[in-house]
DNA sequence: CTCAGCGGGAGGTCCCCTCAC
DNA sequence: GTGAGGGGACCTCCCGCTGAG
């Protein structure tokens, strides 16, 4: 049980830890151990909550949303017989109930269910946007706006900020502070007057933190000034390669669920199929390369404008368990 | 908002309903609104407690020991600092610390976190052995044995059994609850001390109802006997069809999201890939068995025996979002 | 500023019971 | 059987507060 000591000249940004990435991966398969679902659901965890900067709560929520669905649906298919429902997943007939009403509701309303809605928090990806809308910045003006600085100093504090930053004022830590609770406020409007969820001192350290760590904002502590500022420092939330692959990927894994779903189903026209093999590594690129072409050729060969609508997903790769 | 009258004649098994499947999973599809992360959430519901009888409950448990596991992954990324971690998931310090002691003595005593172990339940996949094992039933032995009857009664109930129905005895109400109960202790033995469900009224009537609705007992109500009786019906719980592809298709998943994983890593030796394309619907059986030949004759093509382990998954299906 | 503790409220999962149709 | 109502236990997620280093 190492328990290394903390380093307090830790930024926010970049953190370092003594424990690689890949002994992280086995600690957690350990623990899982091999059971498939569990196995998505860790993934999906990850990728939702650590890659997306949903918090620990939503994640819940949506998970308690799909096993309610999931509940509502059976209640439907065995004739909307509450009691029925309760036994077969082992839930209170007056809980079934209140998940149905709630459910019902949500149709009726068009969405209240809490849902991990788009892929990212609505606070968080909103963010550059509103603020060069609130907090607009001409072509010839500075970003720096605090008083009692000479134009040289606000030059050079302006340069500090890294290139391709966009155009938008610079803020102090109340305008940062009331920027965030109006996202958080917006990301509410679309929700029902119930179940809203407050504004509170803990909710923004948690949007301010993610925003400082995911570098979409910088925090100035600048000689110049005696208060921190804060500076937009990027277009948009954090779509850079990794976590842009992170989200085609849970794109990608929710569309072969619902294949191999019409699978299950029996359906027409589903192919599924998994191809066990071992290979000579000087051969793998140039097979990976191979089959990439292969199925190209093979869609273009059979694609016909204003046909049916078909997919074809693939993807090849080291087997880790048999 | 329909309200159909009930239905008194349902039996427990065979449930019809005015619904169509179809239209249910239109009706979710609306709520869940095109966020892939609930799409998948949705199907893993689906999959791991209507068709594999997990409990409501064993499923939240398990999502929210997914999610602890990302925050603990987190935790150890970031130099074990548990301010930091609660600020990135908005989870109060005092739970970090929690979770973080629940997953190393987890660790630690090899298992005790709550997941949805293997595919089913132990309690339903455990019952037909358990059954054969306590209630035997010799090749020439009558499986009743309830007394009052005559040779040829046993003989006509016997016979009212399903065909395939393992040679086990049939038992009273009292013997059958017993054996639930027994299969629960069981099922809870490998749960250290605490956090174990004691057994209840309601959890056993859960069970029972789904041994029943999958058809792996039957319960007969002969006019012969006054009091109900249950007869093992399959030798295992309910590996039948649709069943059995959907525990293929949760396996493929994972692996697939395994695959992912890796490129979003960019690691070396991965191919993902998604094809569009419309298809004329008269060859589409023609082009879906082409791509399986393809597919496996490249992988004979490449394959060497000891050679590094590799997998390829593919499935190819109707278009539904773009 | 970080870490630590304790307080409360709301809501959910579990359990059991009774009574009318 | 089913619906509808009552009760209580426990845990978890939220929030706020105060002090010690």
């Amino acid at each position: 049980m190492p328990t290394p000591k903390q380093d307090g000249s830790d930024s926010i940004v970049s953190q370092q830890s003594e424990i690689s990435p890949e002994q992280i991966r086995q600690m957690l398969s350990q623990v899982v151990d091999k059971s498939p679902a569990d196995w998505i659901l860790l993934h999906l965890a990850i990728g939702t909550m650590k890659m997306g900067g949903h918090r620990y709560g939503a994640f819940l929520d949506a998970a308690t949303t799909a096993a309610k669905l999931a509940i509502y649906s059976s209640f439907l298919e065995h004739g909307e017989n509450i009691r029925k429902t309760g036994f077969l997943y082992h839930v209170e007939p007056k809980r079934v109930k209140a998940i149905v009403q709630e459910i019902q509701a949500a149709i009726a309303d068009g969405q209240s269910l809490k849902v991990l809605n788009s892929k990212e928090p609505y606070y968080l990806i909103a963010l550059p946007f509103l603020w060069q809308e609130r907090f607009p910045c001409g072509p010839q003006e500075s970003r720096v706006r605090q008083p009692g600085l000479t134009p040289g100093e606000r030059k050079s504090i302006e340069e500090s900020l890294p290139p391709g930053s966009p155009k938008a004022r610079i803020l102090d830590q109340v305008e940062f502070n009331e920027l965030i609770e109006m996202l958080h406020e917006l990301s509410q409007k679309e929700f029902p007057e119930v179940q809203r969820m407050p504004f509170s001192d803990a909710l923004m350290l948690h949007i301010k933190f993610r925003l400082l760590h995911s570098g979409t904002v910088i925090q100035i502590d600048s000689p110049l000034v005696d208060i921190p500022l804060f500076a937009l420092a990027s277009e948009s939330y954090a779509p850079k390669d990794e976590r842009e692959r992170a989200f085609a990927m849970i794109d990608d894994v929710a569309r072969y669920f619902s294949i191999l779903q019409s699978w299950v189903r029996d359906e027409e026209g589903v192919l599924r199929g998994v191809e066990v093999f071992d290979i000579d590594l000087d051969r793998r690129q140039e097979a990976l390369q191979e089959l990439d072409v292969l199925l190209r050729t093979w869609a273009d060969k059979y694609h016909q404008d204003g046909g049916y609508p078909m997919v074809l997903q693939f993807a090849a790769g080291t087997r880790e368990y048999d």
